[in-house]
DNA sequence: ATGCCGAAAATATTTCGA
């Protein structure tokens, strides 16, 4: 099984080129971030001519999360318990919960596609938020691990977060004056690793970045930086056989400004008559 | 050439992204 990671920019934008990404190199599963619409919205047909099924989350133009998959989905879950909301302006608890999370079962696998907020600037409400959220998510995951022995589980997506200097090849991104590379930041990353998920990605792929800004010629100068992750538990980091970064999805006409994470899985008793959606 | 920001709601300019 072929599962990847994609904050997309826009799924109506780019659908034609997202679906031909996957029907070239394979992909079975592809968790979505940034699809900027509502369900309704969602170019479901031209998926669906390609042979992938949608599940999506999508309340506005901004955030939105899906998934596409051309092997059943279940258990489809929008929001993780305990998953706090943000209001411009507004203060306090019981603000609405943005589309930023949903998760699927797929052969026996859990997999969540996941947008973690921006945090926009140091000292912003939506820096705070931003940590809150990835605290909480880690309160579910820690869950959902205790609750399910032996269950393979991924948080995929675009975490808004540069791990160390060797991720952040973005000149203007300082540490001491961005987001993304605050201590705060970075120590919420590396708590996933307390409650035992590891980047599935890194030890397959050891150089490289997942996302370079369409401004000041960014990816032809290769400053980017690594903000998109496959982090999985120890069952999950077992089935990982192969891990790319499509970088040339970054060229040509109408790129998104990110670029598909994918992971191979080997797992025990697929075969080639697996149900499929065609 | 991998080339100087793009999407979306609104309809000209603003918000958001990292």
């Amino acid at each position: 099984m072929r599962v990847a990671t994609y904050n997309i920019n826009s799924i109506r934008s780019r659908h034609a080129r997202a679906i031909d990404w996957m029907v070239r190199e394979e992909i079975d599963v592809v968790a979505f971030q940034e699809t900027k619409c509502k369900p309704e919205q969602f170019p479901v047909e031209a998926f669906e001519e390609a042979g992938y099924e949608i599940v999506s989350h999508g309340l506005s133009q901004w955030n939105g999360v899906a998934f596409a998959s051309r092997l059943p989905m279940s258990d489809v879950e929008i929001n993780f318990p305990g998953q706090p909301g943000f209001l411009k302006g507004a203060e306090g608890p019981d603000q609405p919960q943005e589309a930023r999370a949903i998760g699927v079962t797929v052969d026996g696998v859990r997999l969540w596609s996941l947008y973690v907020p921006n945090g926009r600037a140091l000292g912003d409400p939506h820096l705070a938020y931003k940590l809150d959220w990835l605290e909480k998510l880690r309160t579910a995951t820690s869950e959902w691990m205790t609750q399910n022995p032996g269950l393979p589980i991924a948080l995929m997506g675009d975490f808004n977060i540069i791990p160390t200097d060797e991720d952040n090849g973005d000149p203007t991104i300082i540490v001491g004056e961005s987001t993304h590379v605050s201590p705060e930041e970075r120590a919420s990353f590396a708590a996933f690793a307390d409650i035992g998920l590891m980047d599935t990605v890194r030890p397959l792929v050891p150089t490289g970045y997942t996302y370079w800004d369409y401004k000041q010629l960014r990816f032809p100068r290769n400053e980017g930086v690594r903000i998109d992750f496959i982090l999985g538990n120890q069952e999950f980091a077992d089935l990982v056989t192969a891990a790319g970064i499509h970088r040339e999805e970054r060229k040509g006409d109408g790129p998104s400004d990110h670029v598909p994470v994918v992971v191979d899985l080997e797992i025990a008793g697929d075969d080639d008559d697996r149900p499929m959606f065609l």
